[in-house]
DNA sequence: TATATAATGTTATAATATAACAATATGTTA
DNA sequence: TAACATATTGTTATATTATAACATTATATA
């Protein structure tokens, strides 16, 4: 597999950029409008890799000469979230980019509680075998929710820069 | 594995009575107090399988008798869940009795959409497979939660009866 | 009993999220 | 284009979940 952390020196830019561009085409497949609003809230989430709690993307946008309320928001993040290019982190009630956009699936992260980066995995096991488990148990699963809290190897070697 | 999902028609006195017996025991192992409030809300939080809101319990609580605020439950409820008697369900806000109390662990359950039931997988195989991404990405593992949605099996059969 | 610690009471407020309805923009059809 | 339907956003208010801060009471220990 891929690793889920990606190196600490590595150009974000180029993660925003291609998060726009997915969501660009997504939503042209599926004839869904990405609005300014919901565009530069995207953008807004992926400042970084670590969760960004609503009230905080609503705080940046006032900042910003945009004067919205909470509802503009969450129906902004529940758009994104609908098509696939955002994921809701709920033991932290906030919000990540997809790292894989463009293809509708739950979201199994690794949590860093020291510089608060959550990495997708993007690996198919984790849900293989919860769905084997929900199978033995005749039950019918809709969509799966791992969060798992721990450090990452760059916080436990004591490089503590923020991604 | 034993089955996550108890018979509808099982005897949840017996599962109340167990949950609380367990209690006393952890309790006096780590010479911890499970006084009248905490012993009130662990019974309560077992009222059934399906997670309980902390106003819920708040609620029950005050048509009792009790007068109590948010943080006296949210501190029993704090202390439930340190000693290994109860579950947060970060998906939903609420709280359900462990069905394994005595051996902390994390949580992995499957939580029915139609009758609210969360059964607790208490088989390794799933904490495993993520213990074996954490480790392949050097992540360090403190905690997991795993919460997958779903219909179970009763509630497919059209057997709506509430757990 | 005196003292320290743990637990609970109490008041206020923080943080997260949604309901309800009005206004505007966009797309579609006549 | 005009008329209409639908989608999106604006706006106000409020619901829901959770914690901070400090006072009081109960319990354990010396
Ligand atoms: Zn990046
Ligand atoms: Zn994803
Ligand atoms: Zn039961
Ligand atoms: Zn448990």
């Amino acid at each position: 597999m891929k690793t889920a952390f990606l190196d600490k020196g590595h150009d974000h830019g180029d993660c925003i950029q291609a998060a726009l561009n997915a969501a660009e085409v997504v939503c042209q497949k599926q004839k869904a409008r990405l609005t300014p609003i919901r565009r530069r809230v995207l953008e807004l989430v992926w400042r970084g890799h670590a969760p960004v709690g609503a009230y905080e993307l609503l705080q940046i946008l006032k900042d910003e000469g945009f004067n919205p309320a909470p509802p503009t928001v969450y129906r902004a993040l529940d758009f994104l979230i609908q098509h696939g290019l955002v994921h809701r982190i709920s033991s932290l009630n906030a919000f990540v980019g997809c790292s894989r956009p463009g293809d509708v699936h739950d979201g199994t992260f690794l949590i860093c509680r020291t510089c608060g980066t959550a990495a997708e995995m993007l690996d198919q096991t984790v849900l293989g075998t919860i769905g084997d488990m929900a199978l033995s148990n005749k039950f019918s699963l809709s969509h799966v929710s791992v969060e798992a809290v721990g450090v990452c190897v760059d916080c436990r070697d004591g490089d503590r820069t923020e991604v």
